[in-house]
RNA sequence: GGUGGGGUUCCCGAGUGGCCAAAGGGAACAGACUGUAAAUCUGUCGUCUUCGACUUCGGAGGUUCGAAUCCUCCCCCCACCA
């Protein structure tokens, strides 16, 4: 097997699409006959301060182009963060200010360093070269591109055709996203599927500032948690990469089963050759989709907390879930001596957003103190021995005096 | 700029003077069943000192015994025309 035929067969493994393909592979075997690394880019918007198995799926696969010997060139979108994505939303995305999205940017880059090589990455704001650039040179940048163009993408399509209102800005994003191609001369850039159009603004502008083109290439749109729309912090169906071991694993053991292997393949490092197993085996029902579910639960963890951190969540998530036990890190609630009302027990613990939810809740038959539901509103709680509390599946409080 | 139509509780969407904390659906949460999956059934879904009180229907005022519903001004959105 020649080099290009390995980093080609390692490269286009769960991509969704590389455009063009040819162009794609002239670019890597020049790049291997000449040893000039390839410049890899890919954006990340920093508008919220977690980065997620979602924003994983990319940085994988930049990993692999590093470990390849491939130069990574990571853009945080502080600029672009302020505009606002709008691919794939049907409305207007609520903008942040310079200052929250400076924040968030600090922790991104921890984050990216949980999977890529911070010594061999490169790293750019593009507020460093967007700040400089006065109304003329949006003028010039604005008019490489068409309106009628801008419309054929489809979210911007259904908005304007379904009266739903997109502001002048957001046609500014792919553009920015584009000169940020050519500003840092990327050979080929990164995205989810769903930025494709963007990526090829990117190739499609490069020329008129005397870049060469770069290539683009899509990775599939993980799709989050409830099983039905691409994860997100905004819809809440995310596992954060700095999850707690607990709550990673539990999490992932939440996904619907038809979603394990698209997971295994694109934020696991599973072999191949055992996620095809896992396919073949839910295809035959052959082994309770669970247990491939805690396999891949206990890899990810793994992954992001260290070699053993998947074993040990699974253990705690057996005791609490599967033998009804309690969790090991409860959270200690100081009671104090006096009795105290069950209701606002429940608030003032943190356990219930308000008394109401509170009260609901003990209507419902869901608080339970040491394993015996409580169903008495007017409960008076006194604390002498440390006591269990618990509101539904997983809300524990440890009661002390 | 002109004309017309709109802004309702997390979302969609009823409601045009009292019976409205506001129909219906979705989401969410809880209970049963389970594999913390899916599906299903049931309940809850503004706050509080809960058989009562208070705050909510773009914003500010006003009419009225009483307004989400009527009037005035303002803000925002949409469509058509220019």
């Amino acid at each position: 097997m020649t080099e290009f035929e390995r980093q080609y067969s390692i490269l286009t493994q769960g991509v969704a699409e590389i455009a063009p393909e040819d162009e794609f592979k002239e670019r890597l075997k020049e790049s291997i006959e000449k040893t000039v690394p390839l410049r890899v880019k890919q954006g990340f918007d920093p508008t919220a301060p977690d980065i997620h198995l979602g924003h994983s799926v990319g940085i994988r696969k930049l990993k692999q182009f590093q470990e390849l010997g491939h130069q990574v060139v990571l853009i945080v979108g502080d600029y672009t963060a302020l505009v606002g994505d709008p691919s794939g939303r049907s409305s207007a995305r609520p903008r942040l200010t310079h200052e929250e999205i400076l924040e968030n940017a600090k922790t991104y880059q921890d984050q990216f360093f949980h999977i890529l090589d911070k010594e061999k990455t490169e790293v750019h704001y593009n507020g460093s070269w967007f700040d400089k650039m006065g109304v003329k040179d949006i003028i010039e940048l604005s008019s490489r591109y068409t309106v009628a163009r801008m419309l054929e993408r489809d979210d911007f399509e259904k908005r304007y055709k379904g009266g739903i209102p997109i502001s002048v800005h957001e046609f500014l994003y792919p553009l920015m996203q584009g000169y940020d191609s050519v500003a840092i001369k990327s050979d080929l850039e990164l995205g989810a599927t769903e930025q494709k159009f963007n990526l090829l603004v990117g190739r499609d502008i490069q020329p008129d500032y005397g870049v060469r083109q770069q290539v683009i290439l899509t990775m599939p749109i993980l799709v989050g948690l409830d099983g039905k729309k691409k994860m997100s912090k905004s819809t809440g169906n995310y596992v954060a990469l700095t999850d707690a071991p607990s709550e990673m694993f539990g999490k992932l053991m939440s996904i619907p089963d038809d979603l394990i292997v698209s997971y295994a393949e694109l934020t696991s490092d599973i072999p191949r050759e055992r996620i095809a197993e896992f396919r073949e085996q839910l295809g035959n029902g052959s082994v309770n989709p669970m247990e491939l579910k805690k396999e891949l639960a206990g890899a990810i963890t793994d992954m992001y907390h260290g070699e053993g951190a998947g074993a040990g969540a699974r253990a705690e998530f057996e005791n609490v879930f599967s033998r009804g036990g309690i969790p090991d890190d409860i959270e200690d609630y100081t009671c104090g001596e006096k009795a105290l009302w069950i209701v606002q027990l429940l608030k003032d613990a943190g356990m219930t957003k308000s008394n109401g939810e509170a009260r609901r809740m003990i209507e419902g038959g869901a608080v339970s103190l040491d394993g015996e539901r409580v169903s008495d509103l007017d409960a008076q709680i006194e604390v002498s021995e440390p006591m269990i509390l618990k509101v539904g599946k997983r809300r524990y409080r440890r009661l002390v005096r």
